[in-house]
DNA sequence: GTGAAAGCGCTAACAG
DNA sequence: CTGTTAGCGCTTTCAC
């Protein structure tokens, strides 16, 4: 592999042209740039990103960090984030955080030490102290689904709360006269703003009871059990309002086991709009988020606040959409 | 953030002697080591990646190159070689190939340029000459899923061709008088060694035919389309191998609509073991493959070789267990 | 056992 | 417009 000064040897130049026409900084004349251009494919000579990295502190990378790749919903995410960034130059450094504060800490101290030029956060253990910390390390950040309280910092969500009253406001168009829902962890925003727009039409209904709430752990197997749970406190239900898809699922595969017809006796609505919602029969009724759209803008974002373009707006919240499916509606003719 | 020479300093020493006890290479009295040792902690000194890498020329980075992480799959196998890379101190940099050689080959030459350590390619667009390059520069990898005829590099993978056959007999243990297959892309090996299981069983039916095999493109819609041409082409069709549970699943759902009963009239076997094969119902019977151990071998397998651990044995091929399910069996009882 | 010093390959003043 | 040179922070001979 040759080197910068190879080329500039070979151009009959010095390194510091070579690296002006490389970085295109400052002026240099259209002859010897020629020239240089020449030597450089001459030799196919390719810059070391590390050695620029070492000299300029930052290595053109970008950690995402996520719970959990092999969940659907972050795994659509991680593929828009890898797309932009790539499109920048920007490799992606991925970590799974499986929402634990020290894993956390463990990887941004090993992405300090790295020069990632900034990190996309879509956990939900974010504390604003690590917000701090990451601005006065001076490196940049985009926080997906999750609003800190304060410190600067780009966020980038979707409409949590008035998704979630879309949702139940659906169930009750369809007829549905006891409405449940099923909840992600207390430490997620995400879940918290979702039964907040579930409870703010629940409570106005004379049916409105808390024991009409159950966890699912916004995983499948929390959704099974928060139905049998829900079902055994009120055989009645014929609504159920999931805060994610996966729970939906989860759901939809222990009312089939329960005997339940979907959505004749209860009818099931979920969130998020993954793929997976659309694989089961009955398909999910969901309020989709665009999660592709919400991954490509974040990274956008901070690949922009990273190479120091100004941006006024801080917060982009992302309209939902009501996917009307089979777990809610009878098609006509069936 | 302070750099060894600080170190060197507050402890009074040289930078050679902090270099040596970070990285216990060479001796140091014990008495300056902890002095050393001391120093570091009290300055709170992390010593810097890339300082660190372009003196050495490695990064302790991992390239993980897969079609695409949104699918499921290797979602999982990213998990697992994102999992064992964090124990060994390396990092994860995530590449989508989309199965596209000039995307693979750019890849190759921005990691290049990062000195990645080592490079884990699941994607089966990898060509010998790829494979023959990354030895001479140096660069191991560790293929997961592809055997390239030539060239040394570890290969992982699973026992394709026996769990076709697996699944077949399984099928034709069942009852099954008419079994159809669903295969994924020719370019992937996977899919050929899974078809060529298939036949090897079929061909000695006496109801084989060329016709009963459809291209479903490993993908979920694939298997949708690749059911309804065959069951055009063949009504009586009552057994169906899919190459992968994308596929299978796709399956069930047209399956499904058409106003076919699973597993009465039509029984249905998948390839992969994801967990997307456990949530339909029913759900469907599967040739699981150890996705997870399997990314976590290939990734202990690469850090070996990056570490200069010889190891003898250059192919692991795991076994595939299948795993019944509604798709195939009803249970007793219902 | 330990230190001095020469890189690793590139950037960025600072002169000219 | 272009060259010189001093780093960036760490590793690694080669002496002592």
């Amino acid at each position: 592999m040759s080197t910068i000064r190879d080329v500039a040897k070979l151009a009959g130049v010095s390194v510091a042209t070579v690296s002006r026409v490389l970085n295109k900084s400052g002026y240099v004349n259209k002859e010897t740039e020629r020239a240089v251009k020449e030597a450089i494919d001459l030799l196919q000579y390719v810059p070391n990103t590390v050695a620029r990295g070492l000299a300029i502190k930052r290595m053109e990378t970008i950690a995402l960090v996520v719970p959990d790749i092999s969940n659907p919903f972050f795994a659509e995410l991680g593929r828009a984030a890898e797309d932009i960034a790539r499109t920048y130059g920007y490799s992606i450094i991925l970590c799974n955080s499986d929402n634990e504060m020290d894993k956390e800490q463990s990887y941004i101290t090993m992405l300090k030490k790295r020069y990632v030029d900034g990190i996309l956060f879509a956990t939900s253990t974010l504390r604003t102290a690590d917000v701090n910390m990451m601005n006065s390390a001076n490196i940049p950040l985009v926080v997906l689904d999750r609003a800190p309280r304060e410190g600067t910092c780009y966020v980038v969500r979707s409409k949590n709360y008035d998704g979630a009253r879309l949702a139940v406001q659906h169930l009750l168009d369809e007829g549905c006269k006891k409405i449940a829902h099923i909840y992600g962890p207390q430490a997620a925003p995400t879940a918290m703003e979702r039964l907040q727009g579930y409870e703010a039409i629940a409570k106005e209904q004379n049916w409105y009871s808390p024991s009409l709430m159950a966890d699912g752990g916004f995983n499948i197997k929390g959704g099974m059990e928060a139905v049998a749970q829900l079902l055994e406190r009120h055989p009645d239900i014929d609504g159920i309002f999931a805060g994610n898809d996966l729970m939906a699922v989860g759901a939809l595969k222990q009312l089939q086991r329960m005997g339940k017809s979907i959505p004749d006796q209860i009818k099931l609505c979920g969130f998020d709009g993954i793929e997976l919602s659309q694989i089961t029969e009955p398909e999910i009724t969901t309020i989709a988020q665009p999660i592709y759209n919400m991954g490509a803008l974040a990274t956008r974002l901070l690949i922009k606040k990273i190479e120091g373009v100004q941006i006024e707006e801080q917060n982009y919240e992302f309209d939902v959409e009501l996917i009307v499916r089979g777990s809610t509606r009878r098609e006509r003719g069936s």
